[in-house]
RNA sequence: CGGGGUAUGGUGCAACGGUAGCACGCGUCCUUUGGGAGGACGUAGUCCCAGUUCGAAUCUGGGUACCCCGACCA
């Protein structure tokens, strides 16, 4: 697309009231605005950002089985009362209607999806099944903080598996621990699975940590894939890796970019999802359940992802491919090789805009992190020719406008 | 929810209880054009409610919002 067309515009300077390096340099880029305290607007850079976060996610998803839904934010309240989270759970939001009945903007989905499969599910045969969605929850946030990696609305894909037996149940949650892997390493992020504490439902749950200063949890980490979250750690920073016997262990903040747990018979028992065998007799359903949240995983990337002049998007996740910059006096071979990008099918930023001053350009391209610049001068324009740098690094190289095309 | 901090044009910052100022942005014009250009003119503001005072952006009380630390966080 093109820039000049960009409703949005980059800031110089952060807003005063952010402090989170993800929140400050994704609002003077223009991919996101705050609204309220862990509230966001997505902005046409940021959208672009989500749907390539959405879309990796989403392929792994099907790769294991998931069948995509969208269930309402929007929840009676006599299916919260009815597995006792209407009062147990601390961050629901509650609200009422005109007629003074009770509703629950959903924080997780269990007590909507649950309910649902009872019509579907009724034997053997119809398990195991997988659903999961990309749906905004809502939590009342005692405290929302950094940017948004604690947001009190926010995207997230929830994904539920429902089981004759807790062995299938455990199978598959080792095939979920595969994709999450795939998710995470896609989306340019190394994320350590982690043992965690199992909650309320369970005996012990998987968190996928990414290692940050900007984090809120603690780890307990070693080279060899060990992880531990300290909350349930018995060993300390300097002790031997208990797995590998050789490493040292490290302790280190991060990211709590996913999750997944076993949900085992909770739900069904609370709606009473049974299913018959082969002899006719009832079982509950076992469930897992597992989790990412989008906008976290999009700022943990930028926490990852930058330096002072901005942020370096991973190609898989950046919102456009290229980032094409004309100078003055080459509008022309500009519009050339734009035409050139788009038959090759490259996505592509145009920074067109006649107002702006080449340093005003550089410095836009270095803050919005598109992986390739693509520039066009007039020196090299007389050469008929592109140079294309990678963000994050010195060396350009020159390619010829009528092959940029072919770029990627 | 406990503690700490902040609140001034669209954005970022100044202003002793005494004329609200600077930079960026935005608008018009001129000159510029390989790392956020220069000049001229213009545009726009004290979070809300009370109080003290001759006079409040500034002091006091209350409220609200935001940030940070903690607690909380399927």
């Amino acid at each position: 697309m093109r820039q000049s067309a960009l409703f949005t515009k980059t800031r110089k300077e952060a807003p005063a009231n952010e402090e989170s390096t993800n929140a400050k340099l994704l609002c003077r880029a223009g991919f996101a605005q705050k609204e309220m305290a862990g509230v966001y607007s997505f902005l046409p850079l940021g959208v672009r950002v989500l749907n390539k976060i959405g879309s990796i996610i989403r392929e792994e998803m099907e790769a294991v089985g998931g069948q995509e839904v969208l269930l309402p934010a929007l929840q009676a309240k006599e299916n919260w009362v009815k597995t006792g989270r209407w009062e147990s759970m601390d961050d629901l939001y509650k609200l009422k209607d005109r007629g003074n009945r009770e509703f629950a903007l959903g924080p997780t989905h269990e007590e909507i999806l649950v309910p649902l499969m009872k019509q579907f599910v009724a034997s053997y045969k119809d398990l195991p099944v997988a659903v999961y969605q990309l749906q905004n929850k809502f939590r009342d946030e005692l405290r929302a903080k950094s940017g948004l990696l604690r947001g009190r609305e926010f995207l997230m894909k929830d994904m539920y598996s429902f089981h004759a037996d807790e062995e299938d149940m455990k199978n598959y949650y080792e095939v979920m621990k595969g994709a999450y892997r795939n998710v995470f390493s896609r989306l340019g992020l190394r994320a350590r699975e982690t043992e965690a504490s199992g909650g309320t439902f369970s005996d012990f749950s998987h968190e996928y940590q990414v290692l940050t200063e900007a984090g809120e949890d603690t780890i307990l980490y070693c080279e060899c894939g060990f992880s531990q979250n300290m909350e349930i750690a018995t060993g300390k920073h300097g002790d031997k890796c208990p797995r590998c016997k050789k490493g040292t262990l490290l302790e280190g903040k991060s990211i709590e970019v996913g999750n997944i747990f076993p949900l085992k018979d909770r739900f069904s028992q609370a709606f009473g999802l049974s299913y018959s065998d082969e002899k006719g007799k009832a079982h509950l359903v076992h469930m897992g359940c597992y989790g990412i949240g989008l906008g976290r995983a999009m700022g943990t990337i930028v926490e990852v992802h930058h330096d002072e002049k901005g942020i370096v998007w991973p190609a898989s996740v950046a919102p456009f491919q290229a980032h094409l910059l004309s100078l003055p006096g080459a509008e022309k071979e500009g519009e050339k090789a734009y035409a050139a990008l788009l038959g090759g099918g490259v996505e592509v930023l145009f920074d067109d805009r006649q107002d702006a001053t080449p340093g005003e350009k550089f410095a836009d391209a270095d803050l919005l992190g598109i992986p390739l610049r693509v520039l066009v001068s007039e020196k090299t324009a007389k050469a008929k020719k592109v140079e294309v740098k990678a963000r994050g690094e010195e060396s350009s190289k020159l390619m010829e406008i009528d092959k940029i095309g072919t770029l990627l």
